[in-house]
DNA sequence: TCTTCATTTCAATAACTCATGAGTAATTGA
DNA sequence: TCAATTACTCATGAGTTATTGAAATGAAGA
């Protein structure tokens, strides 16, 4: 991931519809969801402001979309996210140790309360 | 972090200045460096814009600033970027392994190519 | 006190983002 | 082919963010 799609990743999550939106897919996995069910799972948002936002985040090469049958699947793209954090944590924060300490994600110890 | 700092922080990182400035306070660790310093670094964008993205940093709490004599001087907040790393993998990725396999920080392996 | 330097605040303008509603396109089943 | 369903695109207007230069603030030293 470079800078600039970095920018945009961050654009891209920095609004309360598109966040949940994300959450949303990750938990769908590989699977995916149709934009109708996105629509009713957020509790019933327009057609044109869920679609402007999955446009924002399909732009963003945060998440895909699949035609299937007349509904159009959309998946959370892993190696994005992945690489957003990778970004985040190698090229902004250089790896410095004062920040990495506060997300301890291994096996490593207890940490882990959010 | 709940969420809504942390879209204040995403939003506070989709721009470029901001990113740059967030990256050069990292690298400069607890010490810090004063505003001026920061925009001769930046290649001298305007005073006023600097001081701009500077408060938009610490209005989202990622930065900070403290006086010295007639500087004020600007250092990252540690907790707060672990924070988001944090609120980014736990909350926003629920964990899930085939987004943290693209990030392994530790002694890991050669994915890491973007 | 007066001057100088570092930084912020202000006002004006330009550019962008978001929500909404209307309209379009593709698919399905009768 | 027709009507219904699903989902997308477009245009508009309101609101927000970004940029600039000038003016204001506040500390330090002559």
């Amino acid at each position: 991931m470079d800078r600039d799609q970095a920018l945009t990743a961050f654009s891209a999550l920095a609004h309360p519809d598109r966040l949940d939106l994300i959450k949303l897919l990750v938990r769908q996995g590989p699977e995916g969801l149709a934009a109708g069910q996105i629509g009713a799972a957020l509790g019933g948002m327009t057609a044109s402001r869920l679609s402007f936002h999955l446009a924002a985040l399909e732009g963003a090469r945060l998440i895909m979309s699949r035609k299937a049958a007349r509904n159009v699947i959309y998946t959370v793209k892993a190696e994005a996210m992945g690489g957003l954090l990778s970004f985040l944590m190698h090229d902004c924060c250089d790896h410095d140790p004062r920040i990495m300490a506060c997300c301890t994600v291994q096996g490593a110890a207890g940490t882990d309360r959010t």
